[in-house]
DNA sequence: CGAATAGTGTCTGTAAGACACTATTTT
DNA sequence: AAAATAGTGTCTTACAGACACTATTCG
């Protein structure tokens, strides 16, 4: 049998209905709060409840470009509009414990999304109703939340493990300079550690910790901050740099040596 | 057209149809050197080419389950009996291109499963050939490799994924414990780190990373070492403890940071 | 001026890198 | 004793934590 022969006897139908789907976490900082872009569904299963914006692949689609037209569709930019934001995508985990959607075997690709703040999600958009929910206010943590919004499906494992893919890697990436709008400053960047980790590292050991790794950020042209304050020194603004790990990292203070792997 | 909607009109046979496969990267040290098992395959596509051992989720089961079930079709092994060998497995990433499998659309959820050296895999299975490689001997490296199997579909980068995902674990995890059977030396770990990264850390510099990291190791009791080698001092032999992250990490030493995120 | 924000100096403690040294076994 | 393996002592350097200090702006 030749493999010309081979794939034309293929019957590919042979296989039991499953939907591959992918799903993105987005998170960005809102009113100095960690905050994720949810969507409420309209229909059964979980009609009213909360879900991470997500779809089909198409069929002649890779997964990540599948992410990136969800976002696309979520924010109304293009996907060179979001990446010059600083928009960073990842691929998260993937999801496909039978019954986690009842319908059908549903695999889902999660992505998280990281990026400055957005413009509001899709306005005038169909029924769909969408919005960012700060991450205190969804009760996933364990915090007490009232009227906390229920999360269809596992969206609630997934926006956790979601949460601890980005508070690890602010630890040995660079990956906080997504978060904010260039140019910045070095005080902004470190709010981000401050929400996202809800502790701040210390003040000069951030500012070194920075400054002295290559490409973590560069200073920008001549420019500086502010002046519609309440008054306050003027901060020396930055970009992005091109580096992307930390050696070492920088590591949030507290953490326990009996985790998960 | 939303998710909601496309459920709800669903008709499984009237779409694409589309496979969800399971691939495990089973890392384990031979003779000295970092080995995969890989499979030969039988049928076409990619007919006698060397493929990672996978196949389909079953209709009713998890992800991580179809992965150990790989694992132990391969091993003729219990999930126990590998875990209690100290077998770890993972998620990896999740490889969707289109056209990555000629025959349809296969979407694949990569694991990694690191061991201590396993039982030779599968003897007196049926026709499919199934062995360890060392990866040096692979050529995914840009190593000049001679006689290096064809790899089929995508495999070479899931191979090349998993590497990376396992030389970085060992720095900010206990994996390699992982990679030795119990009891084991701290010259046996050390081997780990250097098999792996192709440079073993600093020997004082690990013997005390391991020993002041809490639960990293524990002292097996009152056991020495081997007396049938070429002489030398018996060394202390240890368990793996219950620690999993090290804090900080025990980095490798020439890691350049303008890598990917 | 005081309040507010940005940024520095410097001391201390921890841990990594380097490497020479000691210890215990087999032949 | 020599070879082989295991394990220690110790000096130096890097960098994190702490925190008091200076700098520059607004009202």
């Amino acid at each position: 049998m030749t493999e010309q022969e081979f794939l034309e006897s293929y019957d590919p139908h042979a296989f039991d209905p499953q939907a591959v789907t992918v799903d993105v976490a987005v998170l960005t900082i809102r009113d100095g709060r960690l905050s994720i872009l949810l969507v409420q569904r309209g229909d059964h299963p979980y009609k009213g409840s909360w879900a991470l914006p997500g779809g089909f692949v198409g069929p002649d689609e890779d997964l990540e470009q599948a992410a990136w037209r969800e976002l696309e569709e979520e924010t109304a930019l293009t996907q060179a509009e979001l990446e010059e934001l600083g928009v960073h995508l990842e691929q998260l985990k993937t999801y496909g414990r039978p019954g986690r959607d009842p319908r059908m075997r549903v695999v889902s690709v999660a992505h998280v999304a990281i990026g400055p703040r957005l413009p509001s999600p899709r306005a005038g958009d169909d029924a769909a109703n969408a919005r960012f929910w700060a991450i205190e206010d969804l009760g996933v943590e364990g915090e007490l939340a009232v009227d906390a919004p229920q999360l269809a499906f596992d969206h609630v494992e997934i926006v956790r493990d979601a949460l601890e893919r980005v508070r690890s890697k602010l630890e040995y990436t660079a990956l906080a300079t997504s978060f904010v709008e260039e140019p910045f400053a070095l005080s902004e960047l470190r709010r981000v550690y401050e929400v996202v980790w809800g502790a701040a590292p210390e003040l000069n050991t951030f500012r070194r910790k920075v400054l002295k790794t290559p490409g973590f950020v560069v200073p920008a042209e001549d420019e500086r901050g502010a002046s519609t304050d309440r008054g306050g020194r003027p901060p020396q603004l930055f970009r992005r740099g091109g580096a992307v790990l930390l050696h070492p990292a920088m590591l949030r203070r507290d953490v326990d040596a009996d985790e998960e792997l």
